[in-house]
DNA sequence: ACAAACTTTCATTTATTTTTGAAAGTTTAA
DNA sequence: TTAAACTTTCAAAAATAAATGAAAGTTTGT
């Protein structure tokens, strides 16, 4: 395989990986292209390698800023802005677990508080919407703080170790 | 809140989610619905809760059993299909976590695997290139053997004690 | 302060995904 | 074997999400 040809398919298949895991394809893409690209990349080019208008281009550069996983580059001489993807891979992982955790975890916990703790009446059938809902809400939330420490501590030696206990 | 109402918010709460998730609305409703009912429901009964036709209904449970996260259940005299949800929300982990390693995991890595093995020429993009993906195909690799250990050892005492130590 | 060079917004269009429902298929009891 | 009672399929319709592009907004050098 040639190199543009193998920059091609992975980005364009980071792309529908994307769109599986409720990323849009655009994002997805614009993404994986800044990631394996060894300098900034300005606006037009992204939209003349992925065929895409200026307003996708932009809105979707603003969602990956916003997670903080792409920045902004000045160049000096240039009018321009330029965009990097943060490529270090633990830093990448770390900050789209908080975001996830921000923007979806959290509020389901919400909803889970809210419909765990009705007053139970003595119906069976309450009593068990009660019982579950309260264990998912345990649940999630443990998993929510497992995924905290794990990248919390992915880099350090107690992480280290602990990956390789597992492994 | 009323029963009604608390069940009625944890479905359409969790179809939503379900949503940003990349798992379809009805697909997650059902399952929500099935998670809180203490005992088997029928098609019929699906339908009438959720407002939707035969096709989506039949469908989704199809889907959700290919999961391995909903069962079909005979009850005797009756000739309707009952289904219940696994409520074993270690067990549900597992299974959400086996599938959708098997099948998003597993193909982005074929393609890492594919486009990072190319020849490197010279230039500094290309070896950029090869880098990156590289380091991506180890990251994911990782990732996906941790989730793998974690919900195997959920249970344990190994897991336990690990969920201490990161605490 | 101006205008050139750029970016952002958002109403509209387009594409994708989901849902419907009628027809086809299946199972079971008599 | 038949037909009643149910489930599944899939082409078409509806709903939803994403993309476009022209107009509005912003920034910067002179």
């Amino acid at each position: 395989m040639e190199f543009k040809e193998a920059k091609n398919k992975f980005v364009q298949s980071w792309g529908a990986l994307g769109s599986q895991w409720g990323i849009n394809k655009t994002m997805a893409q614009i993404h994986a292209l800044l990631m394996v690209s060894n300098e900034p990349v300005s606006m037009e080019d992204i939209m003349e390698e992925l065929q895409i208008s200026r307003g996708n281009t932009s809105m979707n550069l603003k969602a990956l800023m916003d997670w903080g996983i792409v920045y902004k580059e000045y160049k000096s001489g240039e009018r321009r802005e330029f965009f990097t993807a943060e490529k270090d891979l633990d830093e990448l992982a770390v900050k789209i677990s908080r975001e996830r955790s921000k923007r979806e975890i959290k509020p389901a916990l919400k909803i889970l508080k809210e419909v765990s703790t009705i007053e139970a009446k003595d119906s069976a059938e309450e009593k068990h919407f009660v019982d579950q809902t309260s264990k998912l809400y345990d649940f999630v939330l443990k998993a929510d703080n497992m995924l905290d420490k794990i990248t919390e501590f992915n880099e350090n030696w107690l992480g280290r170790l602990v990956l390789k206990i597992m492994k």
